[in-house]
DNA sequence: AGAAGTTTTGAAACCCCTTTCTATATATCG
DNA sequence: CGATATATAGAAAGGGGTTTCAAAACTTCT
């Protein structure tokens, strides 16, 4: 018996039900939706019925007549990334236990994409959109990008993990400064003065604000800032990280500890340490962020920031569907706090270094 | 201007740009299907109207009369294992390629949740449902799964990339045989012998045929097969590798080469060879499967069985879409042709060993 | 020019559910 | 017990497209 197919092979509609249960079609529809009272006797009827012929509500037709789809729109960059897998599996869970499914668009670093799949997620009429990552986490707002997103928030909820200037999105974003000074307490406790920041680009906010950090915390220290030490024009992936480190490496420095700008970087710089002769953490002491499985598999087992998904995924999600829901209050700015995942890639500074 | 949001904050619909250029809505309807032949003065004028308004027709309308929703539900196990994060990113391009949007979920390893997932996709009336992984992967189906597949059938085209014994799904596969033999004969050429296997469990039907066509090729070459070097109930991630070749170690043995199930436990594989003190090289060859970017970036460079994503997630949603539109002609089962990429953990066997 | 055939177009039905508005049935009260 | 208040149920009007069917507008041909 299935919901979709009739005895002719039509699916089966609330009308059906309804005849079946010598009731009227709103009656049903009241039955389902559990909107609005009707007698239990006729209620189980329904029930009974609906049961008999497994029925479900066309999801299309649900969805016409409430004028929304229970679905949310998500946009990222790569969810190859484990990161963005990371954050997308919490966001479905979230979502799902909402009732709401989610779409999943990746634009692969493509800017002209990012832009068309955006277009796409409106005309598709979602009920929200998340963006994680590209133009809504950089530092200087894309203006077109920003235009277009306020076009689309007249009628669609937009939220992201950044900022983006010129627009009011709701943000769930990462208290980057803090994750910055919990890595930097850290390395200063074990005693690290020399300290290497590689991989990750300045244009992105969460890295500026990093760096930013990173050089306050230093100078809260009356440590000197080597800009040598800071790796420039990089990404987030393994090479950015590979290669940042050997060029540090080459200019004969050689720090005491290094922050990766996310595990995958850490990834690289790892295996540049390695190709120099130096070990983990008893040469170079070694942190990454995000804190994705990557951290516990590496050798030595990698010290990372950790942002708890599941409370990220469900606080965008949350925050989307509040918006949906027309819910005034939802705080604009929604900060995750970070936290530090000590493991073996951290160790104290030796005598003399 | 937006399509959402009229003069009185109601949705542009067709029936106001049917007004607007001094047609019928079913005009409108003609010149946005572009299904049927209007003239092109009325064409132009509708157009026009479109332009000016920047009108998009409501997908769930839209969806709802044409019984389709142009939306594809992917179910797998988890989107942060990096192999299927691939196998998505290439579904999700092919389908939208073809107009279609990918509502993803994510079982996480949860028996129950599957078969709860697979019900809510069906029910929200996806056009067709691809299963990666999970209980359509396993050797021995499972009956009450295979049964509520067949029910979902009988409405909904299912394409799995295994196989379900009792349904008449279509299957778009990877030839494991073949990739067996290609690393079996990339093995022997390097002079080879002992050889493990490690990772994976035999109750996955890929794994099987693999492990399968290990033994028939060490036989077919007159060699041994000496089950201490079958790691066994295993499973895909790192721990799995890590565990069960740290388990032939302890037994005392030392194959000269490792298979390992995946690039994930081929990583795991790796750390124990290495705690060993052993080198990649040098003392242990090591072959992964997926060639996913872990290969690329592991120390040294893993070789692995590639099986071209793009090709692979194509002709998943290729063959959903022709199922979608009714086409008798899609081949039940499409074999994807695996193929080897040696990289630098692939050496020769030294002298006696 | 008029008959016959071919296109193009519009009216209306349809896809399937929700919801408002009204009518009926039941409960409450003086 | 009749009058008013309250629940419950149904009819019908959306929600916004597509499509069939029949009428209208052109072509073509004799």
């Amino acid at each position: 018996m299935q919901s979709k197919k009739g005895s002719e092979g039509r699916a089966i509609t609330i009308y059906d039900i309804a005849r079946e249960a010598g009731v009227s079609p709103a009656t049903v529809s009241r039955v389902l939706t559990n909107r609005a009272k009707v007698s239990s006797a006729k209620k189980d009827e329904v029930l009974k019925v609906i049961e008999k012929y497994n029925f479900r509500p066309n999801t299309l037709a649900k969805g016409l007549a409430e004028t929304r789809s229970k679905t949310i729109g998500v946009l990222m960059a790569d969810v190859r990334n484990p990161y963005y897998a990371s954050m997308f599996v919490s966001c479905e869970m979230a979502a799902r236990t909402e009732g709401y499914s989610v779409i999943l668009y990746n634009f692969l670093g493509d800017v002209k994409l990012e832009e068309e799949l955006l277009e796409r997620l409106f005309e598709q009429r979602v009920d929200a959109i998340i963006l994680l990552g590209g133009h809504a986490d950089e530092l200087v707002s894309n203006t077109e990008y920003a235009e277009a997103v306020n076009n689309i928030m007249a009628t669609t909820p937009v939220v992201i993990t950044g900022k983006l200037d010129g627009t009011q999105c709701n943000t769930v974003r990462i208290n980057s400064v803090k994750s910055m000074e919990l890595v930097m307490e850290h390395l200063f406790s074990l005693k690290h003065e020399k300290i290497a920041v590689v991989g990750g680009r300045m244009d992105v906010l969460s890295t500026y604000e990093k760096i930013l950090k990173y050089k306050q915390c230093l100078k809260g220290r009356g440590l000197p800032v080597d800009p040598e030490l800071i790796g420039d024009g990089g990404g987030y992936d393994f090479n950015s990280g590979y290669r940042q480190m050997n060029e540090i490496f080459e200019k004969g420095l050689k720090p005491t500890a290094v922050i990766a700008i996310n595990d995958f970087a850490a990834w690289g710089v790892m295996r540049s340490i390695h190709e120099h002769g130096f070990e983990i953490p008893k040469d170079i002491t070694l942190i990454g962020y995000d804190d994705t499985y990557m951290a516990e598999a590496a050798d030595p087992k990698l010290t990372s920031v950790n942002y708890n998904y599941e409370e990220y995924g469900k606080a965008l999600v949350r925050t989307a569907i509040r918006l949906v829901e027309g819910d005034e209050t939802v705080p604009r700015v929604h900060m995750i706090e970070p936290s530090l995942v000590v493991r073996d890639s951290s160790g104290m500074r030796r005598e003399g270094e």
